[in-house]
DNA sequence: GGATCAGCATACGGTAGCGTACGGAAAAAC
DNA sequence: GTTTTTCCGTACGCTACCGTATGCTGATCC
């Protein structure tokens, strides 16, 4: 029988072991610092080992696109589960946590993944998918709120897109009071017009 | 004497021929695709000329970049660049400009360069100097549409986030009317809180 | 009309990384 | 305790690139 992954000694790798490492290696390294040998030597093993779990390096791609689709999707929902009539709290909630913590290691690889997608149908699918489940999260939060479908599907569409772009900007010097541009931003997208 | 450019029969390159089809591969393929080798194939001569043009490949990444801040500050400056008493009428023309033609051939440009920023100071800091002329820019058209230099910014952050963030998303399915909440968003971000 | 030089070709050495073939140890199965 | 299987190491061939050294050619200068 196989053993349990947490008393196991860690002398064994298994295909999750390199879908872990890889996510890491493409958060940090982006996509040109995911190489089957690298991996290997970080583990401390060949190539011989990773031939062995994966067919080849798109295997080991396509079940990282995977993984990361499904964590995605986990954590939108997680953090979209709101208390009944707390449904605007967790709207701001969303935009604080996808705006802050969450990019420092996430970015990149939206950065990778969504340009991987740009000339990998599998993975534009992957990204879509994962799209489509934020929006949707955050419209039933709206829509909980109050609003018509029309201006929670466009409000969900505003919030998501912001916080994207915004990660992905730099304009650190453009005020000396950031928090209150976003601050701003955040009640613009959240509170209905009087 | 050099002759000029448009006389020329094109049997000659030059530093700027390299950095256009440089750019253009990179809008194509990303960053992996840029390869002194294929760029040279792509030409029809080899490495040799590159070489004379070039001291290594990251002279040439360079130059790509500070050719991409030149053209993004120059067209963002046209772009905004409004008749007296119609500026609101231009930040939605930017809005629907940077939302759609701009960003067939750009956005993996702006991805790849967004990429490469979060590892090399240099590129960073023109990605910097990118966002906030961007920024300045619409800042300025909401100043003159009579806002607070405070709103004036956010709203400014807000746009530019939204358009950018909006372009790297896949959501064709999640409306059968996406112009339409486009279109609201438009008016969230211009139109003033009555 | 020889000298010069810009612009490219040729040829080479070197590295990184992919994938494969096969061998070996160590655990699991029986 | 043998036999499988699992998992990894070793060794190899191959390709795509990078960068350099040097040779060639056609234009330009004087």
């Amino acid at each position: 029988m196989k053993q349990e992954k947490t008393t196991k000694v860690r002398t064994q790798l298994d295909r999750s072991d390199w879908i872990e490492a890889a996510i890491n290696v493409l958060a940090d390294e982006g996509t040109d610092g995911l190489r089957v040998e690298v991996l290997a030597k970080n583990f401390g093993v060949t190539k011989g080992s990773f031939y062995w779990h994966f067919k080849d390096r798109q295997d080991l791609l396509m079940a990282v696109l995977e993984t990361w689709k499904e964590g995605r999707i986990k954590d939108i929902i997680k953090q979209t589960t709101a208390q009944p009539g707390k449904e605007r709290e967790q709207i701001y909630h969303v935009i604080q946590v996808y705006s802050l913590a969450r990019n420092r290691k996430g970015i990149p690889i939206e950065l990778a993944v969504r340009d991987w997608a740009r000339r990998d149908p599998q993975a534009a699918a992957i990204v879509e998918e994962v799209d489509t489940s934020r929006l949707e999260c955050t419209r039933k939060l709206f829509v909980a709120c109050g609003l018509s479908e029309k201006e929670a599907k466009s409000r969900s569409l505003m919030l998501y897109a912001y916080v994207f772009g915004q990660s992905l900007m730099i304009y650190d010097h453009f005020d000396d009071n950031l928090g209150a541009l976003r601050d701003w931003i955040a009640d613009r997208i959240v509170l209905p017009t009087p």
